[in-house]
DNA sequence: ACGGCGCTCTCCATCGTTGTAATGTGCGGC
DNA sequence: GCCGCACATTACAACGATGGAGAGCGCCGT
C-alpha cells in the first residue's frame, strides 16, 4: 500500500514559489526574507512576510535540510523512559533544545548493547545533527565505536577520555558527600545499596569508590558484608535486595542507595519490617527524582545537576555542530551536585 | 556563525551516486534495490548490497523526504514528560511506532493552551508524517483548529466527536467500576478526589459523572462534601487538597482519586495523620504508573489500557498517513479498561 | 526469421530550498 | 555627464533521492 501524495490528492502545497508569483519577486527573494539577509528594501520585506501570512506558507523542512545540509533536528539516545530519571534528563534536555530551536527525536535502547551499537548505525542518525547519547550497555573497551561522523555528546559514566564530549555528574564526589553525611550523623554500619561486582567505572564503580574514600578519609573501617548488589537499580531490584539483606540478619543503620529507585523500594521493605526511617535505618538515595519531595519519609538524595548537564550537553553539542570547535580535543565536564537532606536521614528528636 | 558543511571540510558524503558507480550501475538501480524494486537481477542485487555494505552507505532522509513527501517521522505532542503517566504513554507510543519503523519526535506543551496551538501551526509539523496530540488545555470549542493538513490522532479526554480520529479509555465506565469496588466493600463516606468544577467532559468531568453513576445504580446518595478539587493532578496537588480534606474534619472511609499522582500525595499526608490505609480508608487511583506497584502500602488503580491506546493510536494514524483511509468519517476508539486491586483497598482481616 | 513480450536497467525530470555569482538600480562625487 | 559603489534583486545550479517513461535484449511462438 503506497502513500497518495498530496499531490496526488490535487492538493498543492504552498512553496516559496507560491509565495514569490504572490508577492511579485523571485523565489531567492522569498527566501532571502524568511533567513533575514540585510539587504532587502523595507517594503518589499512586508509585502513578503504579508503574502507569507495570508497563504499560510510555511518552509519544507525536508528541502532545507537537504540543501543545507542541517535538519534543525538532534536525538537523544536513552535506555527507557519508563525510567523516571531518564524521563527527567529528558524533559531537561527538550528544554535546553527548544531554547536553541532544536527539537528532539528521542531513542530507546532499553540498555541493549546491540541496540545501543545499532542506533548509533542507523540511517535515522543522518536525520539528526547531532546525538546525545547516554549509554548503559557499552563500556570503556567500545569507545572507538561511539568516534562516528554525525556529532556526539556522551552522557553518563560507562565512557571516560573517549573520542567525543562528555558530560557527567562528580559521582565519587558525590557518594563520598553523602556517605559523609551519613557518618556525621552518628551512623556506622552503612550499606552501600547498588553495588555492581566488578564494575570499576560506570555509576556503581564509581560511587562505590567514593563511599569507600568517605570511609578511609574518617578512618573508619568499612564492613565488606555491607556492600550489597541490586542488580538492575529499578525499584523492584531495591525491594527484594532488601528483602533478602534482611533475611540474612546483617545489622545496619543507615543506606547509601545508588539510585533514589532503588531507595523508594528499599524503604517499602524496611517500613514493612517495621524498621522506623530515619530512627532505626537512615537513607539517602541519588538523582533527586521528583518523587522523592513526596515519599513517606521525604528521601535524602544527592541532586545530580540534571538541568545543568542538559543544558552543558546541549551547547556543547551545537559548538560541534557549528564546526567552530572542529580542533578542539574532546572535553570532559562534570557538572556540580549537591547533598540533599530531606526526612529520612534528619536525626528526630523524640 | 555558519556552519561548516561535510562538504566544506573536504568530506564527501557517500551517496547513491558513489554506490552507482562503485557498482557499474545507475543511480535509480541503487535505489531500486533499496526499495524492493522486484525486477532486478539477483547477480545484480547483490553486488549493489555489498558495496552498500563495503561502503557503509546510508540513504539521505532529507533527500528522501523531500522527494516523496513521507519523512517516517511521527511527532508526539504532550504536556510533560516528568509526568509519569505521560512518559509511560510515550515508551508506548515509542514502541508501536518503532514495530513501523518510524521513529518518534516529542514535542512538550507544558499543558498550555497557547503553545499546544502554536505547536500544532508550527514548521516542524511540517517535518512529521502524523501527528499524535495529546492535548490538555484545548477543549471542545477548539475542536475545528485541530483540522490540519497533517493527519492528526487525538489522545485524552478534551474534545469528542472532532474532524479526526480519536482515541481515549472509557473514563465513565472505569470511574464506575472504581467506585463500585469500594461500594462493594461497604465504604459509603468516599471521596471523589480530583472534581474539577464545570467541567463536564476533559477527565475530571467523566470520571465524576461514572463516580456518581456509581452512587446512583447502588441507590444511595452521595454527599456533595466529599466532591474535592483538586488543581492540577500533581502529587503535591493531592497533598494538598488533602491537608485541606482533614483540616476540615470531614468525615470519610475511601477515596477514589482520578489519578495515581494524586492518589499517592494524598496518601502521604493521610498516613502523617495517622489514618491507616485501607483500614481507616481504602484507596484506589486511575493509570496504573509504575509506582502504584512499589508504593506503601501499594496502590488500587485503573488500569487504563496505556499500550492498546498507544498501538491503536499509531495504526489510525498510519491508515490516515497511507491514505487508504481517505473517505472515512472521524473515528472514536475507547479502548478496555481494567480494575487493579492491591492493598490499599483490600479489606484486611486482623 | 521476425514480431512481440517481459524482464532489467537507464535517462530525465522533479521535489523545495539555498549558495554563488551576476545583474540591475540609484546616488554621490568629480 | 559619466564612473564607481553600495544596495536590492535575480538566474542558475546544486543538495540526494525517486517516479515515470522508455531502451536494450533475450526468448518464445509462428
Amino acid at each position: 500500500m503506497r502513500a497518495s501524495t498530496d499531490r496526488e490528492r490535487g492538493i498543492v502545497a504552498t512553496t516559496m514559489r507560491t509565495v514569490a508569483l504572490a508577492a511579485g519577486v523571485s523565489i531567492k527573494t522569498v527566501s532571502n526574507v524568511i533567513n533575514d539577509y540585510p539587504h532587502i528594501r523595507e517594503d518589499t520585506r512586508q509585502r513578503v512576510l504579508e503574502v507569507i501570512e495570508t497563504l499560510g506558507y510555511q518552509p519544507n523542512l525536508s528541502a532545507r535540510g537537504l540543501r543545507s545540509g542541517r535538519t534543525g533536528a538532534i536525538s537523544l539516545v536513552i535506555p527507557d523512559l519508563r525510567n523516571v530519571y531518564f524521563a527527567e534528563l529528558a524533559d531537561s534536555v527538550m528544554t535546553a533544545a527548544a531554547k536553541r530551536g532544536l527539537v528532539v527525536m528521542i531513542e530507546q535502547s532499553g540498555g541493549d548493547r546491540e541496540r545501543e551499537l545499532e542506533i548509533l548505525r542507523g540511517p535515522r542518525m543522518r536525520m539528526v545533527d547531532g546525538i546525545l547519547y547516554s549509554v548503559l550497555a557499552l563500556g570503556q573497551e567500545d569507545a572507538e565505536l561511539v568516534d562516528v561522523p554525525t556529532p556526539v555528546v556522551l552522557l553518563g559514566e560507562r565512557i571516560f577520555g573517549g573520542p567525543t564530549d562528555h558530560v557527567t555528574m562528580k559521582n565519587v564526589e558525590a557518594a563520598r558527600a553523602a556517605t559523609e553525611h551519613m557518618i556525621a550523623t552518628g551512623r556506622r554500619r552503612i550499606l552501600a545499596f547498588g553495588a555492581h561486582e566488578n564494575e570499576v567505572i560506570g555509576s556503581a564503580g564509581l560511587r562505590l569508590r567514593g563511599f569507600r574514600q568517605a570511609f578511609d578519609a574518617a578512618g573508619l573501617h568499612h564492613d565488606d558484608a555491607l556492600v550489597v548488589d541490586v542488580g538492575n537499580w529499578h525499584r523492584g531490584d531495591g525491594a527484594e535486595a532488601m528483602r533478602a539483606v534482611l533475611a540474612s540478619g546483617v545489622a545496619f543503620d543507615a543506606v547509601v542507595a545508588f539510585n533514589d529507585a532503588i531507595a523508594l523500594g528499599a524503604m517499602r521493605v524496611m517500613q514493612e519490617a517495621g524498621l522506623r526511617i530515619p530512627d532505626d535505618v537512615a537513607v539517602i538515595g541519588f538523582d533527586n527524582i521528583e518523587e522523592t519531595r513526596y515519599s513517606l519519609p521525604t528521601l535524602s538524595t544527592i541532586d545530580p545537576g540534571r538541568e545543568e548537564i542538559a543544558e552543558t550537553a546541549v551547547r556543547l553539542l551545537m559548538e560541534r555542530i557549528n564546526g567552530s570547535e572542529e580542533r578542539i580535543a574532546p572535553r570532559e565536564i562534570e557538572v556540580d551536585f549537591r547533598v540533599i537532606q530531606r526526612e529520612s536521614s534528619t536525626v528526630t528528636v523524640l
